[in-house]
DNA sequence: CACCATGTTCCTTG
DNA sequence: CCAAGGAACATGGT
């Protein structure tokens, strides 16, 4: 579940929980997770001190904590790679198959469970150096973009996953705001207009606010084990039409071979840097 | 067996 | 040094 509105969404969802929760012991499944820290490195700082503060930056999740008031404040480092969850459930409950790390705070425990192992959970805040302006936020303006855009001769759509260039666009909503902006995928990004560029910057600010909207409406069952690890879709009790099908609410991608929402032409799928890209060839001419 | 998957990092090549 | 392309990472689902 992991691009940056589904991060946000569980950013608002885990702070109030955590917050002023002691730890009482950290365990650690995978410890690749972990690193660079030790298993026994990390425990050794986690272990006796609270949640303060749970935010997000780009798709990184900070959980802020400390020892008491008077010692330093630190922060874990949280990534949900591409099949990260994290959730609190109570102590007695089973530990789900891929927990990563698991966190004891008394009655209930903190779990983040991560299948394929792409997710971290750590001390390391260098990443975070590196990141470009949160899309959200005054500093992502059509000049800071424009600049960012520069003078690349590759695909815009593979510049929108350039985390140092914008922080926090994934795969889905590259497509998508491309889409809403009318611009194909397939453009150099030296090649788009002042004009362009503006309208792009406000469709992935729309795409991802109405993600955020969207996640944050819709009653999700955190802890549940089941159903995948679609965006917006913590297990399936409730298949409720609103959380049914989380691909539904795109308008091109994984919508290869359908008939466009705006002009009827048909979606294709494409690969650029490895990673499909899906566009209506009419409604975005390349 | 083949190909696909919401992400990031490392290595190679130019 | 930089830009760009590709593989690697680990574990599935189809």
């Amino acid at each position: 579940m992991p691009e940056l509105p589904e991060v946000e969404v569980l950013v608002r969802h885990l702070d109030p929980l955590l917050r002023g929760k002691r730890i009482r012991g950290v365990t650690v499944g995978r410890a690749k997770i972990v690193r660079p820290e030790t298993s026994a490195t990390l425990a050794d700082r986690l272990v006796g001190a609270t949640f303060g503060a749970t935010t997000r930056r780009a798709k990184y999740l900070l959980f802020d904590l400390r020892h008491g008031t008077r010692s330093e404040p630190f922060s874990v480092v949280g990534h949900l790679g591409m099949t990260g969850r994290m959730f609190l459930q109570p102590a007695s409950a089973p530990l789900p198959k891929h927990t990563a790390v698991s966190i004891d705070l008394g009655e209930q425990r903190f779990v983040f469970e991560d299948q394929r192992c792409f997710g971290r959970f750590n001390l390391d805040r260098a990443p975070l150096a590196e990141l470009g302006p949160e899309p959200l936020s005054d500093d992502f303006t059509a000049d800071a973009f424009s600049e960012a855009l520069g003078r690349s001769s590759q695909a815009v759509k593979v510049k929108l996953l350039d985390q140092s260039l914008v922080a926090g666009i994934g795969n889905i909503y590259a497509s998508e705001a491309l889409f809403l902006a009318g611009i194909s995928p397939l453009r150099r990004a030296r090649s788009l207009g002042r004009e362009e560029i503006g309208r792009l910057r406000d469709r992935v600010r729309e795409v991802l606010a109405d993600a955020i909207r969207f996640g944050g409406s819709v009653p999700l069952d955190w802890s549940g084990a089941g159903k995948g690890h679609a965006l917006f879709y913590y297990g399936a009790k409730e298949t409720g039409p609103a959380t049914r099908s989380a691909e539904e609410r795109f308008a091109v991608y994984g919508r290869d071979g359908e008939p466009c929402t705006r002009c009827s032409g048909e979606v294709v799928r494409c690969v650029q840097a490895g990673r499909s890209t899906f566009h209506c060839p009419r409604c975005q001419l390349a």
